[in-house]
DNA sequence: CTCACTACGTACGATAACGTACAAAAAACA
DNA sequence: TGTTTTTTGTACGTTATCGTACGTAGTGAG
């Protein structure tokens, strides 16, 4: 069991609100017209949304928790190339027309999401272009972090790394736990699981992470954002314009 | 100057026709469409051919020469994300709709480009829908691209990366001189310059390349081709799809 | 309560890559 | 032609990270 309150799991602070930022920022109509088609799914834990050069079934509204896309080889295990929360959503490739998942996409953190067809969300786009666009602006924020991803994962040390994803990571939960293990942590970086470990241990130290088996407290954003490299902040301003769109409460059925 | 027979320099093999690989897929209906809009421009070594952040004023269909997608942070130099030839087109944000570079781009090998301005080219994907189809799809290639560099810069040695890096620019010109430094290659892949100069080294007593001052020449492409890793290959068979669609012969004004 | 399992702390030598530096060779320039 | 600039070869000590391994402490199952 946490130690540690484990908001991540609580109830969305407001029920029957979309948390979705993609989806409060879309135009009422357009929303109502995606509306009911939306069925609110559990996100659990290691869960495989979409696996490589598969026909996309659906795409998912990140309500609560984290995903990640990963790429892989045979002889490699995954490594994150972008993380997806309550800010977006995974299945672009519907947007771009192909409906086969580029990468693979995981659950990291447990959650929720609105899930819709794929061909309803192809009928809504056609008949409101506003939502293309909007995807496909979307996209844009995904190639970003994909490319800010190579350049941190070719030039900078693994503490800095990790402090940007325990960064983007904590933008995208409730609360300030993270249940993440060192092991889920090493995988999604690419490094060796003790090097985690032993740069935990170093925020640990200095009072910016607690740890507990399972989880991790983010106890000082302010010095965990000066361990950081620039990636974070390149990568988190590009969501700008989405934070800067007005956001409405949409309801939602709960079941 | 070159020891090497520079081919990359030379006239087309065929002159006045098109060599860029995503215009010769489009249909003939939509080719000639866009036929009218399309300027030949030379690319001049290192030009930058779209700031980041900037707005993208005209879209470029690569003709010869290579072209580098590079991520940036202030403290660290460009690293590359992706990279474009004959097989595709710099301005993918136009087809986003936002307008606005992604990334810097620059001109790593010298040669031609197809130009047309940003809103030409939107007219035409208003009237031509399947074009804008077509440039959606190939989006999800330089998705490909930069998720999988970004898994290949954390997990595997210099001298697989630069294998990797030499196999995709040699697939993008034409003959098996590259007229790069070693510098060149170190800024792009984000290492040392030594580190590139080491690898090379050993290549070159592998009797794989054959180096001369400003220039590479692949002498033994399949040895290239065990020294790479996987990512190579990953990223060229996504570029399955356009090989596979049928190419045309389409002429175009050398003015 | 015991047992098995998962998560974590920590240690060791090995090695890939770093930063830096300097000189030689080739090309460009004047 | 001589001079400057660019490119490359090579070396040194240093550091980050690796692979691996083993012990320990929580956690869940029976």
């Amino acid at each position: 069991m946490l130690t540690f309150r484990d908001r991540t799991t609580e109830a969305p602070p407001k029920a029957g609100i979309v948390q979705n930022r993609f989806l409060s920022t879309l135009s009422p109509d357009d929303f109502e017209e995606l509306r009911p088609f939306l069925r609110v799914v559990d996100l659990k834990r290691h869960a495989v949304i979409h696996e490589a050069n598969k026909p996309v079934e659906a795409v998912y509204f990140i309500e609560s928790g984290v995903v990640s896309r990963v790429a892989r080889t045979q002889t490699d295990g995954a490594v994150e190339v972008a993380m997806v929360g309550r800010t977006g959503l995974i299945g672009i490739s519907v947007a771009l027309g192909t409906m086969i998942a580029l990468h693979r996409t995981v659950v990291q953190i447990p959650g929720q999401a609105l899930r819709i067809s794929s061909t309803d969300l192809q009928r809504v786009m056609e008949k409101k272009p506003a939502l293309r666009d909007h995807l496909l602006r979307y996209i844009q924020l995904l190639m970003n972090q994909k490319a800010q991803v190579a350049l941190c994962n070719a030039k900078h040390e693994i503490d800095k790394r990790l402090a940007r994803w325990l960064l983007l990571a904590h933008d995208r939960v409730v609360g300030d736990v993270l249940p993440v293990t060192h092991d889920l942590l090493a995988m999604t970086l690419g490094v060796r699981r003790a090097s985690v470990s032993e740069a935990l241990s170093k925020f640990e130290a200095e009072g910016i992470v607690a740890k507990t088996r399972g989880a991790l407290k983010i106890s000082n954003r302010d010095a965990l954002q000066s361990c950081a490299c620039e990636c974070y902040r390149i990568i988190d301003d590009r969501f700008g314009w989405l934070r800067a769109l007005p956001s409405h409460e949409y309801k939602i059925d709960n079941t």
